[in-house]
DNA sequence: GTAAAAAGTGCAGCAAAACGCACTTTTTTA
DNA sequence: TAAAAAAGTGCGTTTTGCTGCACTTTTTAC
């Protein structure tokens, strides 16, 4: 699970466009509440709230599913 | 929302493994109920649940988080 | 150094993800 | 084509992601 390293991106790109984590929660829809837990590591959150942060911070979300190893 | 896009990689995979739904809930841990509303399309999972599903599989899943556009 | 702004945290409630069960429908196979 | 296996669905329960509120701690600006 790398949540954790999300979670980081999600932050460095706020920061990076100088908003604040209330601002976050206007903008996407994402309570206050949430982004703080995410922010602060913890949390295991659904595609749709991952989605609706990066929205709103104009980051693509994709989820990337291929093979381990030889199949 | 690409979640529809994702249950149908993990179906065709599971497909390909010629393993059924009952199994891959055992393996996986994800109930079979939950499996099989992935299957007909609805559901918004959690990073959690994915990476279950995904593990059980041998695949990776990873989420990608890019710039849209110029910045 | 102090006031204001921003970020972090404990607690409680609500909404929905995850689940179990019983049943129906579809697919497979003998 | 009948029986068995697999898949799909309705409904109720449990768990937990998400939320709001009140408060504390940390950071920023004067």
């Amino acid at each position: 699970m790398h949540s954790r390293e999300i979670f980081n991106i999600v932050k460095a790109r706020r920061e990076s466009l100088n908003v604040t984590q209330e601002t976050l929660a206007q903008l996407s829809g994402v309570a206050l509440r949430t982004l703080k837990q995410f922010e602060s590591g913890k949390g295991n959150p659904t595609l749709q709230t991952l989605q609706k942060l990066g929205d709103a911070l104009g980051l693509e979300v994709t989820v990337i599913i291929k093979n381990k190893g030889i199949n």
